[in-house]
DNA sequence: TAATATATTTAGACTCATCTAATTTAAAAA
DNA sequence: TTTTTAAATTAGATGAGTCTAAATATATTA
């Protein structure tokens, strides 16, 4: 239906909307996308053509209805099978992405959906992100930073906003995994470290930065 | 590594000379893969270059040692990944070729082993065609044709040499399932009509185009 | 507002995998 | 062995997705 390349450029302009705002700029996709920005120029023309954007030269681009739909697909697959890896055959959180990269590509409107079936409908992925129903309908979660915590308040593990695999690394290393309750036990004034109680009084000291990173709810 | 084209031709090549002999003709190759011959001959003459066949001008080609790990490879992950949809998903035999189509090429080692082990490394796929293993090692089946047993001799359905959808259909409405012990109940000298005995005594008559279908063992 | 810096697009070229039309090579038949 | 037929290759073109270098818009700052 639509090559791979198409439905990557989809899924980046959809997380870029996401977070920078509906408007996505030429450059920002060539970064995100590895290549130049004279192809993504190009690129955008011909998805344009094929209304999979509104595209205005030299105005940046947004999906459109269809591009929105395909990118939701695209999320979808790639959240299913990151829970399939790791729930079924055994993967770390942490070495799930590139692999489900290739397969969210993978076509069939059935197939995702026994697959979904078979995983017992989860709502989201192992890094907490949520996971678009078989209608497009995206469950919103209402997490905040951990970092918006004040001292003595308490919350639930659910997410995370860096996906690289260094910081979840860390957070394998810190023996911190989603699902915890974590409750602050004090914040440092002179430079925003977080005191962390988890699950068996275990104390764990993270930096700004980590608390900047971790959803909770 | 290499392309979705360029694993389709040495999966194509590798079917071809297993039934048809060594060496590969251009035409045989353009009618599986459903281009013009002159697509063909430029293919070959890049992959030569590769040394992922050894193809000789207007000679044909074959493939190299190289290619046919390749080759095997495709087939390895083709097969589990046909376990898989039908053992784990709940697809019939006759729905999974096309999404396998899709699935075979997704890449990483690891990947593909540690299927194998969820499905406990099965040496078949649902088809009963056998299933290389990590090293590339092709199990040798000793089956026959149905169509070659005699009168009152006995055997159990392992596979079949037709793998079309309508083929295999029509065993599901004729009750005919894979492990199946069936027994050459008689032979119709006139038009070759085998009437077989299946478990619990139910008999079913096939044409002999069917009997030269089914592999037993 | 004018000058400068940054972002974007045009122009022209490359690779991969395909096509059609024409030509050449190999095989089969006379 | 010559002729005819069939198979394979060359030649030239196309579309997708990319590139570099040059030109043009847009934004920023003086």
């Amino acid at each position: 239906m639509h090559s791979f390349t198409e439905e990557n450029y989809l899924k980046a302009i959809y997380k870029l909307q996401e977070t920078n705002g509906e408007v996505v700029a030429t450059s920002a996709l060539a970064q995100v996308m590895g290549v130049h920005a004279p192809s993504v120029t190009d690129m955008l023309k011909r998805m344009g053509q094929k209304k999979l954007v509104s595209y205005q030269k030299s105005k940046g681009v947004k999906l459109t209805e269809k591009g929105r739909q395909v990118a939701i697909g695209i999320v979808r697959n790639h959240r299913l099978w990151e829970v399939f890896l790791v729930e079924k055959l055994g993967y770390g959180w942490d070495e799930v992405h590139d692999i489900a990269e290739q397969l969210e590509h993978i076509q069939g409107e059935e197939l995702i959906n026994k697959l979904d079936a078979y995983l017992g409908f989860p709502k989201t992925d192992p890094h907490g992100d949520p996971i678009p129903d078989a209608k497009g309908v995206l469950p919103k979660l209402k997490s905040v930073l951990l970092s918006s915590l004040k001292e003595g308040e308490e919350a639930t593990f659910t997410g995370v906003s860096d996906h690289s695999t260094s910081f979840l690394h860390y957070l394998d290393k810190a023996g911190i995994a989603l699902g915890d309750m974590l409750k602050v036990k004090s914040i440092e004034q002179y430079d925003q470290t977080y005191t962390l109680a988890l699950k068996g009084k275990r104390e764990v000291t993270v930096s700004h930065k980590v608390a900047n990173s971790i959803l909770v709810s």
